[in-house]
DNA sequence: GTCACGTTGTGATACTATTAACAGTAATCA
DNA sequence: TGATTACTGTTAATAGTATCACAACGTGAC
């Protein structure tokens, strides 16, 4: 299976979520245009993204539903499921947790990690924190892939170096500073403060309409 | 002042971060490169975002940094600050608030709206929780130019509503939701579930690397 | 002064992503 | 059956973004 599109891919995540919530319509098909409406994308976009996804649909029917969430299925999904571990449980930490935990994911939170000794042990959104120490080893005996960095800013990077020893290749980083990994390492950085300033400077530039 | 891009203004945001946390060097002067390895860039890319932002330095010496920072703040903030207010305030808007709240940003939460009559005019990290239904009048009253939606994804369309109609230029959305709203209005999106399943599937096409 | 060095500023280039344009195709209907 | 319609698949054009390559410049050594 080729590289697709890291654009694509987020486009492909977002199909799947409308899809999957959509109400039952037209026995089980959806033109380009549809699917575009309800991702707030062009209908060509669509087009082209199930074309890189080598998806065909038919003139005049549109996609197959069900065989176009299987297809997205196997290009995003690992097959058996993917191990994930949560590093800081502070509150960001937690809010993650409460909405991770539980549900029957592909990606499921198997143990998360703090220094703080009070959290150490207890079990938060049915998820047990471990010391910080135990990283390493424990990651890598549960199997883990994925790590979330959720630690304030100066602890970040070393978080993410337990994550990389651990044998994580994809990382979630929560913490606003840029992360420093081997190749081959994907990091995928949610920088909310970043996020807020952006907008409030191109809002800045837009003349707020009257009543 | 002309347009800046977005992925520059990103940038932006970042060279002020890490050059407000630097540790003092040089007499208040800072090299292309060091500035990029600050921020894990190019030093080409930081050149060019500082031609972006109209702002020169000098052969040998760098960039003069006060007054670097001087020139991102005057394109990135408003000149006397800018008020939000989020809607929501669940696991994710609790989290949001206590890192937003009471710090001296140039961007104020001013208000929390939600529909839950059990955390109406409850106080939450310094900021009062009203009744979603006041929040056209009441942030249009105060003035505030970016709205904060941090709802479950079927109110997400809704709380955007009113928020345009309060007069919002901006908005963060955190609900997986992409919304719609008129030309003019800025809308982030920050989708965590979205970037977890993303860099799931990236980091499932690298290999674990071995002790 | 002038040479060597390391830096900035930027045109040219390459790459990624989006949009436009249209040929090909299945279904419907006269 | 042939014309019409509404869609898909894909090539071509455009826009947005990042990188290369190098001229221009200021400073310090001598």
């Amino acid at each position: 299976m080729q590289r697709i599109p890291s654009k694509t891919v987020e486009r492909l995540i977002v199909y799947r979520r409308v899809l999957a919530s959509r109400v039952e319509g037209r026995s089980g098909h959806v033109y380009s245009h549809e699917l575009a409406g309800m991702a707030r994308v062009s209908a060509v976009q669509v087009r082209r993204d199930l074309m890189e996804a080598g998806f065909s649909g038919s003139p005049s029917r549109g996609y197959e539903v069900d065989e176009l969430l299987g297809r997205i299925d196997r290009i995003l999904d690992a097959p058996d499921g993917m191990k994930a571990v949560l590093v800081g449980v502070g509150n960001i930490g937690r809010a993650l947790l409460s909405f991770l935990a539980g549900r029957g994911l592909k990606i499921e939170v198997v143990a998360a990690f703090d220094n703080d000794a009070a959290k150490i042990d207890r079990v938060i959104s049915g998820c047990r924190v471990y010391d910080m120490q135990t990283l390493p080893e424990r990651s890598r005996a549960l199997g883990v892939r994925i790590g979330v960095i959720a630690v304030p800013g100066p602890q970040a990077q070393a978080a993410a170096d337990a994550l990389v020893e651990a044998g994580v290749t994809g990382i979630l980083n929560f913490a606003p500073v840029p992360l420093l990994v081997r190749a081959g390492v994907q990091v995928e950085q949610v920088d909310i403060m970043r996020a807020l300033e952006k907008v409030a400077h191109f809002a800045k530039q837009e003349k707020a309409r009257e009543v």
